[in-house]
DNA sequence: AAATACGCTTGACTTTTATCAAGACCTACC
DNA sequence: GGTAGGTCTTGATAAAAGTCAAGCGTATTT
């Protein structure tokens, strides 16, 4: 079984891409192993991948002044990764990006992409299609971040991603809701 | 002076289109003009437009279940608005989209977007630039609403929408920001 | 111009959440 | 198999933010 499949299948949920625009897709995916607390990114260094996930689990996070940890992404199996900012831009990045299980992941570099979007029409309209789609969905966090407690925070995330919910660290799942470790256990004990 | 000088100027910053293409693109254009404290999106109904400010400003925001408003979007001059996930995924909408000031427009619909998306490349391409772009600030937020303390998030955005911040009510930007407007007052006095 | 509605402020109080500190548990590794 | 590191929990306390309520000033309306 290929190690395109997910993301291919990913791509035709959206458009249907001839043979040879998968060859010449497949040709940018670069599969790269990384190991359980290895980074992918780290702040200073360009972004230069777009990373899909084929198995394993990722966190993007960045560390403020104080030194403590704000997860801004997590992803598993079939998602996208990457300093989204530092990405596009192609400006240093201000975030890590770790990985949190041993992980297969495919990176794509910004150039590559960005050559075939603008020869493939297609695939220019799956990354549209799918970040317009990716945009939507942040703005339900967003929502949840602005108006929601921590405790319906966390209980609607457990609801979205029971999978995500007990397969990372407490403290990581915190610090993507931004509430403390402590904090999240004491919602956790209460019911 | 065209009133697509706007959008199109904005469009030329990512690709460059023919003049047929511009033509094709401006005819799925509807100019509306809305009076302050009109509605645009509604709850209930799908949210067929995508809408570009060409004067004027308007939020989206969400009642939640105790009558609480939140305050999703601000947009003003060059900026898009619409309920995204209605839009996007062509379901009633969950949100108010509401003229902050008397506005003039640009609305597209999503199915004419959605052909020309498909027809024309280098429009495809824009959307798709524009979105990733805004992608990558969203996430500047989320940075914001997860990591930062209110009095932070406040003074950043102060900082980086000077304009908005002193355009629109008070209640309307504690909305946005997750703070009740009590506090905001607050914040503001102690310097 | 008076009446009204709205937005903002301020005070007193409550609730939520963070912080600091200690300890328990578990797992991995020498 | 013991030690170290990392994770989670629990308690005591502090800080941040929300709530409720009243009042003030300024637009807006009629």
């Amino acid at each position: 079984m290929s190690i395109y499949k997910g993301i291919l299948e990913n791509v035709a949920k959206y458009v249907q891409l001839t043979d040879d625009e998968i060859a010449q897709f497949t040709a940018i995916l670069k599969p790269t192993r990384i190991k359980k607390r290895q980074f992918v990114v780290q702040p200073g260094f360009v972004s230069e991948y777009r990373n899909y996930i084929v198995e394993g689990a990722v966190r993007v996070f960045y560390v403020d002044a104080l030194g403590k940890e704000h997860t801004i992404i997590i992803a598993i199996e079939d998602w996208f990764f990457t300093d989204f900012f530092s990405y596009i831009h192609q400006t240093p990045a201000e975030y890590y990006a770790e990985a949190l299980e041993d992980s297969l992941i495919l990176q794509m570099k910004y150039d590559d992409v960005e050559e075939l979007c603008g020869k493939v029409h297609s695939l220019c309209q799956y990354f549209r299609l799918y970040t317009e789609r990716s945009m939507s969905f942040s703005y339900k966090r967003t929502v949840s971040n602005i108006g929601k407690s921590s405790e319906e925070r966390y209980w609607e995330f457990v609801d979205k991603y029971p999978q995500i919910a007990s397969r990372v660290p407490q403290y990581v799942l915190a610090s993507y809701l931004g509430i403390s470790p402590e904090s999240l256990s004491r919602i956790r004990s209460r019911s």
